[in-house]
RNA sequence: CGGGGUGUGGCGCAGCUUGGUAGCGCACCUGCUUUGGGAGCAGGGGGUCGGAGGUUCGAAUCCUCUCACCCCGACCA
């Protein structure tokens, strides 16, 4: 391609609105534009790597034995309220009305659509297993979309399904995609890290999530692995081995009330304990946090040198909106100031313990009493709680949950999505086969998602400097620019336009830079938009039959005789990621 | 939805406090010169100052309402 014959609108200035330093320079370097909030153009670069992204996907989705197909990005209101969903998917579905007052949605997802399709006419299980997946626009109305094109409300997505008639062929149509997704990220030139995720509003059995590990602030993914092992998971999930287990007391001592002035933090009521009882640590005492579930109050206990995890504690609480209590019902609950809460005389309030508290006696807790605090208190025999589980948020240096390594944590962007559904959606929307003895039954339904327009963002912020972006080449809208520093001149016209007729010729995405300007625009604009290699024609090295090559990601440039520059092209494109 | 902020030519901004009829840099067009990391000179085009109403002889500037956008939070691929 020429350059003059495409449209590529580079900035000297980024935008004021850009926040991420991917979305400033996809912006920048032409790839985007935006029409309204969270909704971009794709200019014609982006459009590139989108296609060359998507074909990659779509290689490695047919090579899994999936089936491409394209469902409507509008569906009627009916098919999401089949499932139920209509109702819970809120404010984030877009919907609208046609001119007879219908109502309809503008999908978000596609799991009620596919599921209405393979109702009707799915009825074997001679015919399983099947998956088909689309490249298709979704909607959201986000809250607050930001970041480009990492949290619009309109993006492009691969979604896939698939139906098993059983459960073991439900895990192998899951794992054939969780395999098919490792080589898609590792072709576009990311190194995506797998963890176990929470499955949220999209239900299910299990679920996983794909990121990319980013050093910038764009990561909104916190995940831990382990530094050791494969063990990896989403903050949201994460598990560890208690490293210093406390030693449990033998035998249960009286419950005792002590005056604690004015310590209301872990570490104040650990020092002043300590000075006056000694034999006290932060393990022996208990955390009691007042959070809001709606309205309602509801009471988690930690250990005191833990730290709640709040989307743990919501899978107890099951609330649709959970934070910390405010001041007032702390207050209004304990009846102490904020700083003394503890479970003993606590009534008519869920309370949810984490595992570890279970294991421990004599603990120390608030008084719900200012500048109190009880000693020894136990389980059961001065307070009972509602319900136990794990709800202590894993950190970075803990013990791995599977091996002797630790755990790291670190923020990622989230770029793909696996989820193991059952047969939740099947179930409720009726979507049934026949098995081999002719009963009915609902099929096994795994859904896998990934950020198409997503991804590219997500490597830009992976791999760029402070001149622009530096694509992987499988995804770069042209592997090689080629830069004639002055193109009016005859002689490095000539040898550009020989070297990208012959290049294009080969195959090899090119991109001819014949613009007017002088070598400074062009060369800033060649690392601004960041193909993988480029070729500079210069008129001192033309004389001697040498054209410069240089790889972006190096500063190393090798002169190449004109005649050899399509191998050289070649083999330095074989070297890079 | 709560808190904070911004709307002035395609992009980045000044002007607003103290009203007097719009300016700078980049980009764009023409010409000449220049030509290896965002050139120089000269000339030129483009803005109902987000919108509506009000105050005033006069409003980008003051007042009221409204819309859009951005940041922090809750939500999420």
């Amino acid at each position: 391609m020429r350059w003059t014959q495409t449209y590529i609108p580079t900035l000297r200035d980024a935008p004021a609105e850009a926040e991420l330093i991917s979305h400033k320079l996809l912006v920048r370097a032409g790839y985007i534009r935006r029409l309204a909030s969270g909704i971009y153009l794709y200019l014609p670069l982006m459009q590139r790597v989108i296609q060359k992204f998507s074909q990659i996907v779509r290689e490695e989705m047919d090579a899994a034995g999936a089936v491409e197909i394209t469902m409507s990005a509008l569906a009627p209101a009916e098919v999401w309220q089949k499932s139920g969903r209509y109702e819970t998917a809120g404010r984030e579905q877009m919907r609208l009305k046609d001119r007879h007052g219908r109502d309809y949605v503008l999908n978000g997802t596609h799991e009620e659509v596919i599921t209405s399709l393979v109702a009707g006419e799915l009825k074997s299980y001679k015919q399983l297993p099947l998956n088909m997946y689309q490249i298709q626009i979704k909607f959201r109305d986000e809250i607050r979309p930001r970041f480009g094109l990492m949290r619009g409300r309109e993006f492009i997505m691969k979604d896939a399904y698939s139906f098993d008639a059983d459960v073991e062929s439900h895990r192998l149509s899951y794992q054939k995609m969780v395999d098919a997704y490792f080589k898609i990220f590792k072709r576009a030139g990311l190194d995506s890290r797998m963890v176990e995720s929470d499955t949220g509003a999209m239900g299910g059995e299990s679920a996983h999530e794909f990121i990319v590990i980013v050093d910038t602030s764009a990561g909104e993914e916190y995940l831990s692995f382990c530094d050791t092992c494969e063990c990896a998971a989403n903050r949201e999930k994460a598990t560890f081995r208690d490293e210093n287990p406390p030693t449990i007391d033998t035998e249960t001592k009286d419950l005792e009330k002590v005056t604690t002035p004015n310590v209301t933090s872990i570490e104040q009521v650990t020092k002043f304990l300590k000075a006056k009882f000694l034999k006290v640590d932060a393990q022996r005492l208990v955390k009691t946090l007042i959070y809001n579930a709606d309205g309602k109050p509801v009471v988690a206990l930690i250990r005191g040198d833990r730290e709640l995890n709040e989307t743990k504690f919501n899978n107890l609480v099951h609330a649709v909106e959970l934070e910390l209590a405010d001041e007032e019902m702390v207050r209004k609950v304990t009846g102490a100031p904020v700083g003394f809460a503890g479970p003993v005389g606590l009534k008519d309030i869920p309370i949810y313990a984490d595992n570890e508290v279970l294991a421990l006696k004599n603990i120390i807790v608030g008084a719900n009493e200012n500048d109190t605090h009880y000693l020894n208190a136990n389980l059961d025999r001065d307070f009972t709680i509602t319900e136990s589980g794990d709800i202590i948020a894993a950190s970075e240096g803990d013990l791995c949950p599977k091996c002797e390594g630790r755990l790291m944590c670190k923020k990622g962007i989230e770029v793909g999505n696996t989820f193991m559904l059952g047969t939740k959606y099947s179930e409720s929307m009726g979507a049934k086969f026949l098995d081999n003895n002719g009963k009915e039954k609902p099929f096994f339904m795994g859904s896998y998602g990934i950020g198409i327009t997503r991804t590219p963002q997500a490597a830009v912020e992976r791999y760029h400097d402070d001149s622009g972006i530096i694509w992987p080449k499988n995804i770069a809208p042209y592997q090689v620019e080629i830069v004639p520093l002055n193109y009016k001149q005859d002689p490095l016209r000539e040898a550009a336009d020989s070297i990208y007729a012959e290049l294009t010729a080969a195959g090899i995405d090119t991109l001819l830079d014949d613009r007017a300007d002088r070598a400074g625009v062009k060369l800033n604009d060649a690392d601004l938009i960041g193909c993988p290699v480029r070729i500079t024609i210069g008129a001192k090295s033309l004389d001697a039959g040498n054209v410069e090559l240089k790889a972006r990601n190096s500063s190393d440039v090798q002169l190449v005789q004109v005649s050899e520059i399509h191998e050289a092209v070649k083999a330095m494109l074989e070297t890079l990621k």
